[in-house]
DNA sequence: TACTGTGAACATTTTCACAGCC
DNA sequence: GGCTGTGAAAATGTTCACAGTA
C-alpha cells in the first residue's frame, strides 16, 4: 500500500510522553513477575523498587495512562498488566523478521521474552546460501531472496537488522520498500529511512564508551594520593594532533585552560 | 606528580551533560569514518548528517568540550577524534570481562568495534565446565571460578553480563565484590548495585515493545476506513480484568473516557 | 563569506509536596 | 493512615537565531 500516514494532523499522538513509553516495558516486566507470584496488588513504592525507578516518576507515568490505582491500597497487578500491555500494543502478536543470522541473530532468535510477550518470529533471513534451511532456535533460516515475499505475505511491520554494518542500509531499504515501518538496528550504522518509519538502535560499543567515560571520571576522582594506578591518561598512545595552523597556545578548555592530559 | 586535578571542589563532574556524553560515541564513529577517508575537515552540518543529529545540537555538544572548531572552516577531523577519544577515556585500553558465553556472549566477544576502539577483552567467562578452554572468537573461555582472580590480576573495571536473567544478580554481586565498577547488563533484570557502580542496560524486548507502541499508533491512525487489517485490537486474548470491586463504570481514560479498544 | 560558539527561548522530563480518596 | 494522582517547581535537554571571527 505505502499510502497512509501522509499528514499526521498536528495531534502528535495522544500525549504519552516518550520517556514514559520507554519505561512501560520495565513496569510490565516487574508486574508480570508479581503476577506469576500471584501478588494481587502493589504500591507505587514497591513496584518502583522492582522496576528500578522512583515512585514519584512511576505514579506520574501511570497518570498518563489513566487512573488505574486505588488510593490507600495501590495498583491491581492483573489489571495494570492488561492496561500496559494494551497501551504497548502487546495484546496482539507482532510478526517480526530477523535479518542476519550470525551469532547475534541467533541469540535474538533464541531470546525467550521474544515469543512470549507479544512478538512472533515470522522468519529468520540470511544472505548466505549455506545457512538456508538450517534451523536456528527451531526456525529454518530462509534466503534473503525471499525477504519481500515473506514480509508481504505475513504482514510483517517490524524488522530486526543484525547484519554487518556494510549491508545494513541496503537491508533496511529493502525492508522499508516491502512494507516494514519499524526497525530495530543492531548494526553500528546510522540508517536513513523515509518519514513514518521508526528506527531504534542498539549499539554495544556506544554503551561501553559511555561506561568508559564515567569510569574515567571515577579513576580521576579517587587518584589523589593513589596516583596513577595504571589507568589515568598520560603519555597517550595517540599523539594529540594540533589543529591545522594553530600555535597551540590559544585552545580553550571548557573551564579555563587546557585541563588533563598534561604530562607535567 | 601525576596529581594535578587534586581538589575537584564539589563540582559534581566537570559538567558535560549526560545527553551529550551519550552522543559523543556517535560523533566519534562518524569522525573515524571520515578520518579513514582522509577527510581533513568537516562542518557541523556535514558531521551532524553523518551522525544522524541536527547541527545545532552537535555544535552545542562540542561547545561543552571546548572551542575545537574554526569559524568559517569547520572542525579538524583528526583533532576532534583525539579530543573526543580522550574525553571518553578511550586513549587508554579498558580491559573488559564478558560473563556468559552463549550466543550473545559469543557475538559480543567477536564484535569488531570492541578490540579496536579502546576496549580489550580480558576474559570470557562461563559457568558451564563444558565450555572451559573452548576458544570463542580466538579467546579461550575460562570457568567462573576464575572470575575474581582475573578481575584482580588484570585490573578489570568493566564487566559485561550476558548470562540468563536468573543468575545475573549473583554474577553482578561477584563482579562488584571483585572490584568492577561499571557493568553493561544484557540480562533482562534490574540489577541492584552499591553506590559508585554504574550499570547500563541493553534490552531487546524493551526496544521491541517501544517499537510496537509506535507501530500500533500508526496502524490506528491509518485505519479508519481501512478497518481491522489483522492488526488493531478487539477480542483481546487476555480478558480485561476489572480492578477489584469495581463496577467497571468509573474508570477514567487519559483524555476523558475509556478510549481505544472499543469495538464500535 | 561561511562557518562556529552561545545566550536566550522553548520543550521535555523529573522531582516535590500535598490535596483527595479509600 | 496510607496511598494515589497531580499541579507547580526545578532540572535537563533542544532549538533558534545571531554575534563573532577566521
Amino acid at each position: 500500500m505505502a499510502t497512509g500516514r501522509t499528514h499526521r494532523p498536528a495531534t502528535r499522538s495522544r500525549g504519552i510522553p516518550e520517556a514514559t513509553v520507554a519505561r512501560l516495558p520495565l513496569y510490565l516486566r516487574a508486574l508480570t513477575a508479581l503476577s506469576e507470584r500471584s501478588v494481587p496488588t502493589v504500591s507505587s513504592e514497591e513496584l518502583a523498587a522492582a522496576a528500578g525507578v522512583n515512585s514519584a516518576k512511576l505514579r506520574k507515568d501511570f497518570s498518563y495512562l489513566g487512573s488505574y490505582g486505588t488510593r490507600g491500597v495501590g495498583y491491581d497487578v492483573e489489571y495494570l498488566v492488561y492496561q500496559i500491555s494494551r497501551e504497548l500494543g502487546l495484546t496482539q502478536d507482532w510478526p517480526v523478521v530477523i535479518v542476519g543470522i550470525g551469532n547475534l541473530g541467533a541469540a535474538l532468535a533464541g531470546y525467550g521474552g521474544f515469543a512470549s510477550r507479544g512478538f512472533r518470529v515470522a522468519a529468520l533471513i540470511d544472505a548466505d546460501p549455506a545457512m538456508t534451511g538450517k534451523p536456528v532456535a527451531g526456525i529454518p533460516v530462509q534466503h534473503s531472496d525471499e525477504l519481500e515475499k515473506i514480509i508481504e505475505e505475513d504482514g510483517v511491520s517490524i524488522g530486526v537488522i543484525a547484519t554487518p554494518a556494510g549491508v545494513a542500509q541496503q537491508v533496511c531499504d529493502r525492508l522499508v520498500a516491502a512494507g516494514v515501518t519499524s526497525i530495530l538496528n543492531f548494526a553500528p550504522t546510522v540508517l536513513s529511512v523515509p518519514d513514518g518509519v521508526d528506527v531504534r538502535k542498539v549499539d554495544l560499543s556506544i554503551e561501553l564508551q559511555i561506561l568508559a567515560f564515567h569510569e574515567q571520571r571515577k579513576a580521576g576522582e579517587e587518584s589523589n594520593a593513589e596516583a596513577d594506578a595504571g589507568a589515568e591518561a598520560e603519555a597517550p598512545a595517540v599523539a594529540p594532533p594540533a589543529p591545522r595552523g594553530s600555535t597551540g597556545a590559544t585552545r580553550k578548555g571548557p573551564d579555563g585552560d587546557v585541563p588533563a592530559v598534561m604530562p607535567a
